[in-house]
DNA sequence: ATACTGACTGCAAGCCTTTACAGTAAATGA
DNA sequence: TCATTTACTGTAAAGGCTTGCAGTCAGTAT
């Protein structure tokens, strides 16, 4: 493995005057700084880059956490942010959430303190107090989109407003009973959005007087599937079923459209069906959504 | 920050007793390993990976190589491999090929040269000769998935036989006049499988004694719209349209039947489309497809 | 001609582990 | 009891880079 010290013979300089050439340093003469790229490339030579973060104590490495990678959003955050990052020579190490039962304790404990990353990006994920102040406490700044961090930047839609906005729609076009698709059943999830929504919808009912019915209140997983499933348990019930669903994301919103078109039901004319964020399957579907543009968060 | 010799110091023992004690290795007393992990704990401390990759030459670390990462497939077989590595306690960086025009040479060249990574995984992505030389030479192992690499092993359905698979469905249903829709239009992209794909569309035409009409060969990008609009405009020509469709990835299927719901046509009472995947939507769609075991692979 | 800048350059320390090697103490065998 | 093995343990080098500090040398001001 060609190392500095190779460079700096071949360019016959020092290994002090190659580090600085390499990393764009001032105070390296034209030719000297010539002679080393040449020499650098030449040799195909590249700084190892645990030396570097060694004795930089930089990394030049960002870690996402998400819950998932295989959810439209996610994917598509996951893409926005990793071009983002590697046009600005920084690499992106990924983790998932979904992996295991405490690879969540360990990621944030093991992994990140590694001094691997210099900064995490976490996705839709609700950050506890005490993983805050573990990351801030090693100064190593932390970003959220999709989901607010107790005491930093986040990067969020207003999450209840868009549910709001969602129930409004639906509303304003005549419904009276609109029943929600939410994300997971358990609240100590790590996936935080869901609640949000719902707070929102519940809000807009309350706001037109009506009514909350438990039975319109279902899981759904943040899949298709699941929205499948849930709606047609919703609208598959003869004595009780409402007349528009609000889901809490597109996917969702589009089983739950398969599942109005697999009870005999034209969407939007007997049922209608809202969704959050603005999938490009949408326009497919037909599905109505509050859009959020994602690659751009 | 908290390093090896204050945890040596915490335990009453040197930094080298630390290292084998949280390393696993032989040669520690059960009182001594007892104490440092206790200390380690005690200390929150963990190993900084830059100087164990530095001491070791070992990084932990796999480097994920693929085109995109928001398109189903690909999203789908990362999740797999982040979950698969972080069990056993690797990390993934991943790359993505889509982020602009010399991404490509420079994750290469710079990226893996840099020692960041133990091994190379690369998605749907044609190596060329060069490259996997260089990595080699570097004695990185590689693996791909879902496309060969001259030289390693591969990971990959046989995409020949699954569009020949695919296209005999069709013929076996009595149609003769089929078209497909395939990948990306310039032959030099990273991108692999649509090669093949076609190659055995062509053989199970030829087999058939089919004609093949340049007109029924249609990019579909390998996005739901791509399908949608090349669905449309095979469809939607007056004189020449056929009446069965392959699409070389399930979400361009998607998009096929839009298209053809949009024309008026019935699938698959007028139109047949089949897919090549197993999408989890293609249920719901009610998309015949060819299907693939994503995550395993 | 001399003192003094200023622009480069090189030496060597430091970043934090791992691990080869040498050393110590207890345990075993004769 | 003494020699020898066994089981740990510690010292210090190595890994490849960056960078503070000191030094060199040509150029400038006096």
């Amino acid at each position: 493995m060609v190392g500095i010290i190779e460079v700096a013979q071949h360019a016959g300089v020092s290994t002090a005057t190659v580090s600085r050439a390499l990393n764009g340093k001032a105070n390296v003469s034209a030719r000297a700084r010539e002679r080393v790229l040449l020499a650098a490339q030449e040799l195909g030579y590249v700084a190892s880059s645990s030396a570097y973060t060694l004795a930089t104590g930089k990394a030049k490495n960002i870690g996402v956490v998400m819950p998932f990678v295989d959810r439209w959003f996610f994917s598509t955050v996951l893409e926005g942010a990793v071009n983002a990052l590697v046009n600005r020579g920084y690499d992106v190490t990924l983790y998932s959430l979904s992996g295991g039962k405490d690879n969540r304790s360990r990621i944030f404990e093991e992994l990140v303190l590694r001094k691997r990353v210099d900064g995490v990006l976490t996705v839709g994920v609700k950050l506890s107090q005490s993983e805050v102040t573990k990351l801030t406490e090693l100064e190593k700044p932390i970003i959220g989109v999709g989901g607010p961090i107790p005491g930093t930047r986040t990067i969020a839609i207003d999450d209840e407003g868009a549910g709001r906005l969602a129930t409004s729609h639906l509303i304003s076009l005549g419904h009276t009973k609109i029943g929600m698709i939410s994300g997971l059943p358990t609240t100590e999830m790590d996936f935080h959005q869901p609640y949000l929504r719902k707070t929102g919808y519940r809000e807009a009912l309350l706001d037109a007087n009506l009514s909350f019915d438990p039975q319109w209140d279902a899981q759904g997983d943040f899949t298709v599937g699941g929205g499948y499933f849930a709606a047609k348990q919703m609208l598959g019930n003869p004595q009780n079923a409402p007349t528009a669903i609000f889901c809490a994301s597109d996917e969702m919103g589009f089983g739950a459209i398969q599942a109005a078109r697999d009870l005999g039901l034209r969407v939007p004319q007997d049922v209608s069906v809202i969704g959050i964020d603005g999938h490009p399957l949408g326009e497919f579907y037909g599905l109505s959504t509050v859009h959020q543009s994602v690659q751009k968060q």
